[in-house]
DNA sequence: CGCCAGGATTGAA
DNA sequence: TTCAATCATGGC
């Protein structure tokens, strides 16, 4: 029984493709719904013809913090047509109608991907779900559902010790994510000042933490900062340029980052998302075939 | 074992 | 600067 319910009027908005597209690693479908926790509130979405069913457990009067996560009011439409035109990005766009670029919270966002260094996004999601169930603060689900939490605060992994962390599969990434922690907790570093930060200055601010090098910057500042010319290189976007405009010979890595940050916009981080799910969900090898 | 995953860091050329 | 080697971990 939900509290606050709202119905975000929104065309050409795929939540499937936008929740499940691995920008976010928190969302869990319920048939065509989908279930998370934003900041301290859980929330239920729905797609409708006409836009998006909302669901809190809590009375809400603003519903600003949804529609900034969802970016619901963003006009995609004007954001494709910024993008270049050549037979790669069109067939990407044709294949993920409505994906969105979300605005997420920049500690979350942070954490979330020092600890996706090499892994699989299903093993990121186990990551971090134990993080949250045994870090997290618990927030009000509806009766019968599992309990949610929220992502733990920089201060609640700071009074962590490396191998509580390291109990949750971080791995190597546990140290890095601890002492990332503990400097913004100590107020240190400053998460918030970022944001007013040139792009470039932004960039080389987040890579003085250890753990985090160029793309994990480049996926911060895309999906919680709001730098839509941020372009994440990771090994899918390399395949994806190398065989969509590359394709008879082999791109040196200089070559690939130079082209990735000048061919594709200042909405180049749309446009490496369409390229990035297009290349994930196109080809699912049959286990038969 | 063999390979890979939304990489980062270090040290050599 | 731009590379290649090394680090490092769990799943299949």
């Amino acid at each position: 029984m939900a509290t606050s319910e709202l119905i975000l009027s929104v065309r050409d908005y795929d939540l499937s493709a936008t929740l499940d597209s691995g920008q976010a690693f928190r969302w869990h479908r319920q048939g065509a719904a989908w279930s998370g926790v934003i900041g301290q509130r859980w929330v239920r979405l729905e797609p409708l013809p006409e836009g998006i069913r909302a669901q809190t457990m809590v009375p809400v009067a603003d519903w600003t913090w949804l529609t900034d996560y969802l970016q619901s009011q963003v006009d995609l439409a004007a954001i494709l047509e910024s993008f270049p035109v050549d037979p790669p990005m069109q067939a990407a766009v044709a294949a993920c109608p409505g994906l969105r670029l979300l605005r997420q919270d920049p500690w979350e966002c942070l954490a979330s991907f020092m600890l996706s260094s090499t892994k699989q996004i299903v093993q990121i999601r186990q990551i971090i779900s134990l993080l949250c169930e045994r870090h997290g603060e618990a927030v009000t689900t509806p009766a019968g559902l599992a309990p949610a939490r929220a992502f733990p605060t920089p201060e609640r992994i700071a009074r962590l010790s490396e191998a509580e962390l390291r109990d949750c599969k971080m791995g190597f990434r546990a140290p890095n994510v601890l002492a990332a922690a503990r400097r913004i907790a100590s107020g240190e570093f400053h998460l918030e000042r970022i944001r007013a930060l040139p792009h470039a200055t932004a960039r080389a601010e987040l890579m003085r933490l250890r753990g985090v090098g160029g793309k994990i910057a480049d996926c911060v500042l895309l999906f919680a900062y709001g730098f839509n010319a941020a372009f994440p290189v990771d090994v899918w976007i390399k395949k994806a340029l190398q065989e969509l405009y590359f394709p008879r010979r082999r791109a040196p890595e200089k070559r690939l980052q130079y082209f990735a940050a000048t061919h594709f916009g200042e909405h180049g981080g749309y446009a490496q998302q369409y390229l990035f799910h297009y290349m994930r969900t196109r080809k699912r090898p049959n286990s038969r075939d």
